[in-house]
DNA sequence: CGTCTACGTCGTGTATACAAGAGAGGAGAG
DNA sequence: CTCTCCTCTCTTGTATACACGACGTAGACG
């Protein structure tokens, strides 16, 4: 079972790493929701499916643990990482107080709002509203490209940080049918309009407002 | 060189993993400043070092790169980090939005302040002004226990992580002499003061004041 | 009938062997 | 003398073999 070797007489691309075939290959079972939240992702199971041997695997497990996508037990293996109500309330609170912040300080220093949000919101009127799994995905990269804006590397690391365990909420979210996209998309229309126009208050006003919508959402997981 | 049973026949404790006696090696030889910025951590030194083979030294690699100590290049190896200017500011930007929200939340909330806030100030005073690492510990202990009394766990997982890459220029910082222990220390106390008193406004005006001096200080390693 | 124990199986933990790329150093040509 | 190319070595990337611990199961004893 040499997979490498043969997607290397193929001849493509770069020729992937095992390590980011495994990492990339798990990480996306986790969010597809392959997993039960508390299952324990079997090492044999992940060479199976990514087609590398235990070593990457093993690599890319420590690293799923640590950006907080799994839980190492010593002995037992790698679990899903399951979040209590009160880590998803914690969660939201840092979430809100890192995107709050992005906007100020966006306000504060008059600084360009990039293309990328209008374009986001464009996108997200034209997904129809069947495609949750789109619709997340734009949601993310909105919330994403808005914290970017602020011009500070580490909070935009600290808010993807913030994704990896909230991602398989908002996964779970919308398999259970949970849309509701238009009030989001209007709402993000706002928040450019108030960003652009440098409106400090009305901004931090709307962003509360918006994910205030989240927790409601993400609840019933956890129960 | 099979000292996990030469560990286990001695009889100690749990029988640490290998793992995470790479991990926790790798680690303090990193913040001990064993290795220059830039410089990479080779698989075989680490070995040597821990008194592991390479398979727990790479996943504690992968897992110390996942928390920003170091950078993974392909066919390289492990780059211990470098911070730009730009992210150390980033950094402590970070940094002070964290500890003003908790500072925040525990007056808003009248929460209670640990007794331990007051003994790492005691705890600070009797440590001798020589002893830069010991203060440089306390320092952090004192901050991270005042992001925890705000109850909230992701908060104090984001400040941890911000100290990972800041871990690293405080060492050296003390390194450079650059003590002045006492002010310090004052701050602190002013800062429980106005926490206890749950006087919002003033302890933000604190924690303000005190952290704007932390770029000045490890601004130099970087120029 | 319940419980405790002993054994078997399965999965993780660790070490090592092998493969392949990157960098350094030397030799040859201009 | 310098630049380039080749080769050799060193390091990382990957696979696999072996060891140990945990859990499940079945049997025996109270």
């Amino acid at each position: 079972m040499n997979s490498r070797k043969d997607a290397h007489s193929v001849g493509v691309g770069p020729v992937q790493s095992a390590r980011e075939r495994a990492y990339t290959g798990i990480r996306s079972a986790i969010l597809k929701g392959c997993f039960e939240p508390g299952a324990f992702v079997e090492e044999a199971q992940a060479c199976e499916m990514t087609g590398v041997s235990r070593s990457p695997v093993r690599e890319a497990l420590s690293r799923l643990a640590a950006e907080g996508y799994l839980e190492q037990h010593p002995r037992r293996g790698a679990m899903v990482r399951w979040l209590s109500p009160t880590e998803l309330r914690d969660l939201h609170e840092v979430r809100l107080m890192v995107e709050t912040h992005a906007a100020s300080k966006i306000c504060r220093e008059k600084r360009p709002i990039p293309d990328t949000l209008l374009e986001l919101c464009e996108t997200h009127e034209a997904t129809p509203a069947e495609d949750l799994l789109g619709c997340v995905e734009i949601n993310r990269l909105f919330h994403q490209a808005l914290v970017a804006a602020a011009g500070n590397t580490v909070l935009v690391q600290v808010f993807d940080g913030l994704q990896a365990p909230l991602s398989r909420a908002a996964m779970l979210s919308l398999r259970q049918g949970l849309g509701k996209t238009e009030i989001i998309e209007v709402e993000h229309r706002e928040m450019v309009a108030a960003l652009s126009a440098h409106d400090e208050d009305r901004a931090v006003e709307v962003i509360r407002r918006h994910l205030a919508l989240m927790p409601r959402l993400t609840r019933a997981l956890t129960a």
